[in-house]
DNA sequence: TAATCTATACGAAACCATTCGTATTTAAGA
DNA sequence: TCTTAAATACGAATGGTTTCGTATAGATTA
């Protein structure tokens, strides 16, 4: 089981660059999180030696750089938000989640379509 | 708009106390969170006081004793949660998190009927 | 009245995430 | 070689949450 997967903001927001872009240096992703907010080069790097200590990632060093790669999977990490999220704001209810989602979102046509694809297969899965 | 509800982890669990149980005075609230969890009366006493200070619940002296009142609503507070999940975890994708979460769970027969009535009801309203 | 009880107020410690400044190391260029 | 540049290491400040100890004020009781 995975012991609570629980990255903090901006660990997810590094994460999410390298499931997107692979293997990348400090510099590659700096150049990419400055682009979004204002924010120092060696504060990308430290999240990401802390990020590399709690196994959220690996780093290795090629040539005189190192390299970093994600180590827990996206999905991973989603069910770890989504978990949390049900717990502690639906009470243990995963129903209520989706609903409310539901019921937010202006979902098209399409969208619909996929969802309804996809409770029949979960009818057929639970037959 | 709502400017981005998000309490903590520990308003969130007085919230959850006070949206099921109304107003309620610290003693009273402390008399539930300590039963999940070792707390000082006093802690909760703060971060019901910090609550009020962040306008999450109203504070009113009734005798001697203050009775607190939530004053955001659950579902404003569950919808702050979702939009923050969806945001940072899903790319933006209402439908990721609605598919991803469907997917881990297993939903039994009635609750798939309710989904699949409440999707209904969206399809209908979209007409 | 004095001691006790109840509720609140206040301040501070502990912890964590975020941020950055500065130092160090190593390689490349003048 | 000396200087500069690139990358990392390190330490520390900041801000927010959680936690609790202690102090205070007002009422109750012995």
């Amino acid at each position: 089981m995975s012991t609570k997967l629980k990255p903090t903001e901006s660990e997810l927001e590094i994460l999410q660059i390298l499931w997107r872009e692979g293997s990348l240096t400090v510099k590659d992703v700096h150049k990419i999180v400055s682009q979004k907010r204002d924010i120092g080069y060696t504060t990308s790097l430290k999240i990401m030696q802390i990020m590399a200590d709690k196994k959220l990632c690996s780093r290795e060093l090629n040539g005189k750089t190192h390299v970093y790669t994600a180590l827990v999977q996206e999905e991973d990490v989603q069910n770890g938000f989504i978990d949390n999220i049900i717990k502690q704001v639906f009470q243990g209810s995963a129903m209520e989640l989706v609903m409310q989602t539901l019921g937010n979102y202006k979902a098209n046509k399409s969208e619909i379509a996929d969802l309804k694809s996809f409770i029949s297969k979960m009818e057929n899965e639970n037959k």
